[in-house]
DNA sequence: TGCGATACCTATAAATTATAGGTATTATAC
DNA sequence: GTATAATACCTATAATTTATAGGTATCGCA
């Protein structure tokens, strides 16, 4: 819905999260293999709740992550549950390693220009 | 355009901008006022072109933030130029600060879950 | 037997950046 | 002197991506 170029931006709070869901899901899962609601819960423990990605957010993700083979998936029943636990393919850590990279690069940029104390200072 | 939900995600390389033209913005504007086309050009400057925002995105989120009272303008006339000067109100400030906040929860647990070497050591 | 947790899934809405234009003036290079 | 780049403003629409709100089914516990 386009409702005119004066509020396109800053409708609500932005929530900084753009790339993040898939940069963390490839980040866990080159750790080891998880299935989706696995992941769902150990991202909100991790980070103490700050970020809490719904399944609706991750299991698309995984689905296409795993399309475009950067993951693959296999399986197993446990207790009588079907779970689908995926792991990062060699493409999957280019793409890793390509992102985490491209995440550097745009958070150390904002830290710059946001005037951050730079904490090379643990070099003294 | 719908195309499915295994495609909704990862369709190119995901920009982590969400939220970032904005955080920026504001920050820059409440050190100095400056115009549009200066800020434009100054944050790819002080960034080594890391970070390149187009007019088409500056623009837009001035008009916004203006018409959110977070920001106030003036015309100036310089060279035969006219420029619109922006600055930061009482309630820019304050949105500054709670968008500075989320950033640092943001960025500070994507840190955590990458495994990043704390930085914390520099109190030692 | 009812309810919360586990475990999977999809469809659509909402939000935001990116792109591609368009106007006009000034300074510079040819 | 005239074309071109730079300055300075602007808007409309496309593209991308997360968020929300559902829906199904099994298991364990009260």
């Amino acid at each position: 819905m386009y409702r005119g170029s004066d509020e396109v931006i800053a409708q609500s709070n932005p929530s900084f999260m753009n790339g993040v869901p898939e940069l963390l899901i490839l980040r866990l899962l080159q750790a080891r293999e998880m299935y989706g609601y696995e992941l769902v819960q150990t991202i909100r423990a991790e980070t103490g709740n700050v970020i809490s990605l719904g399944e609706g957010v991750v299991y698309p993700a995984l689905h296409a992550l795993e399309k475009q083979r950067a993951l693959k998936s296999r399986r197993k029943d446990v207790g009588g549950r079907t779970r689908v636990y995926y792991s990062v393919t060699a493409s999957g850590a280019k793409r890793l390693t390509a992102l985490s990279t491209q995440w550097a690069r745009i958070t150390g940029a904002v830290g710059t220009l946001m005037g951050e104390a730079r904490h090379a200072a643990a070099a003294i």
